[in-house]
Order: C-alpha cells, then sequence, then structure tokens
DNA sequence: GGCCAGGCCGGTG
DNA sequence: CACCGGCATGGC
C-alpha cells in the first residue's frame, strides 16, 4: 500500500492546493493561498478555519462561503462579536450553510467555551467530532492531524480495495504510513478532496480521467 | 427533479 | 458495538 506514490502522483497531476481558503469580501470568493500555505496561521484566520469547518460539516462548500460573506459582511467574524451576537441572529447569517439552527448552537458552544485547543478539548465539545477537530487542528494550528472524510474513506477503499469502519482506523493507516508530517498532510487531504470531487465521485466515477487509474483495485463497472 | 455535499448527535437493537 | 433518522441549503 504506496501512500508516498499515492501523494506523489496527486501532487504532480493537481500541484499544490493551499488550503485552508480564507474568504476575500472585496473579491467576493474563497482565496487558496498556494504561495505560503504552511506559514503559521493570525488568530483570525485561525477563527475563519475553526468556524468554517463546523459550517461545512455534510455540506457544499460554495455554501459555506456564502455563510461566510454573510458574516463578513455583517461585521460579525470577531471572537468578541460572535459572543455578542443573538445564536438567532447568527442562525440566519449561516442559513445558506445547512443546518443552520445546530450550527448556529455548534459555533456558540465552541465560541464560548473558550477551551485551549487540543483535540480532546475540541472533542469534548457538542457539535465538534473527529474530523472537525482535526481540521481546525490541521489548518488552523498546523499541527499533524491527519483527517478523514467521507472523499478519503471512498478513494482508499477504491484503491487498496479495503473497506475499515471507524474514523480511528483510517486515520492510523495513514499516519502510520506518513508519520508526522504536517506539510504532507496539509496537501494529501486537499488532494483527496479534490480527486473525489472532480474524478472518484460517489456514482459513475471517471476512471479513465484519473491519475491513479494505473494501480487503483477499483474495477469501473459501467462505460 | 433527484442526488449530493470537506458530519455529528441521539436513539435503538 | 453497529446502524439509522434528523438536521437544511443550494449546485448541478
Amino acid at each position: 500500500m504506496d501512500l508516498e506514490k499515492t501523494f506523489n502522483i496527486l501532487f504532480n497531476h493537481f500541484g499544490p492546493q493551499g488550503w485552508w481558503p480564507i474568504v476575500d469580501i472585496e473579491k467576493n470568493k474563497a482565496v487558496y493561498n498556494k504561495n505560503f500555505p504552511y506559514r503559521e496561521r493570525n488568530s483570525s484566520e485561525k477563527l475563519e478555519i475553526s468556524i468554517g469547518a463546523i459550517l461545512t460539516q455534510n455540506t457544499n462548500w460554495t455554501n459555506v462561503v456564502k455563510a461566510i460573506m454573510n458574516l463578513k459582511n455583517n461585521d460579525c467574524f470577531t471572537i468578541h462579536k460572535l459572543k455578542k451576537i443573538h445564536i438567532d441572529d447568527l442562525a440566519i447569517l449561516i442559513k445558506p450553510s445547512g443546518y443552520y439552527i445546530q450550527k448556529a448552537k455548534k459555533i456558540k458552544i465552541f465560541i464560548e467555551s473558550d477551551i485551549n485547543i487540543s483535540r480532546n478539548n475540541l472533542l469534548s465539545l457538542w457539535g465538534i467530532g473527529e474530523e472537525t477537530a482535526d481540521s481546525i487542528l490541521l489548518y488552523g494550528y498546523n499541527l499533524p492531524f491527519f483527517i478523514i472524510d467521507n472523499y478519503t474513506k471512498r478513494i482508499i477503499n477504491r484503491l487498496f480495495s479495503i473497506q475499515l469502519s471507524k474514523y480511528s482506523q483510517y486515520q492510523s493507516l495513514i499516519t502510520s504510513l506518513i508519520k508526522n508530517k504536517y506539510y504532507i498532510y496539509n496537501e494529501f487531504h486537499a488532494l483527496f478532496v479534490i480527486l473525489g470531487k472532480t474524478v472518484c465521485s460517489k456514482n459513475k466515477p471517471k476512471c479513465h480521467l484519473c491519475p491513479l487509474s494505473l494501480f487503483c483495485k477499483y474495477k469501473e463497472l459501467t462505460k
């Protein structure tokens, strides 16, 4: 199971992804900084990545951008403002991201908790599970936690023809083969996402366009 | 018009 | 433990 080869092929094919994107209200879009993707994040970026990780739970990213634009355009994207805003008003602003009542509650709990950022502390909060916690740690705080999402599971399953169950099994599989390399974890996850979105889709994957097709175990059923 | 999206929680067996 | 329904919007 050659994950290093997998990474190299994907990186050569798609290039650096520059995650996590930060929403620019002047440009009216999310900006992927491919020039300096590995520098330390400032506090504003840490906040946006943390809130964005909650907003993107089971949600199309373009809807998350709309929600973040609303927060920024209404001058609500600071810890202070997010603490003061009423939860119902917050819910209206993030409505485009879906599940907006639940997510408003999750954001309130996160903001008002004032936790020190650690995996266990994040997981102790209602509304933050393993993927959201690892997203905050990896992309917000540059810590080597590998993120497992549905794209990653699907691609690993197809690529190596395996089927694991728990999040931690996928995570330890990858981190046991690629140890403690923050910058690899950063790009690798983003590369899984772009491959999953554009090629390795749930239905009708475009295997004929896939850079991994030569050694992928998945057999394209329909042509 | 149906399926899908950068999950998580709570209840049930 | 595994499984499942609920949560909700907008893109394609």
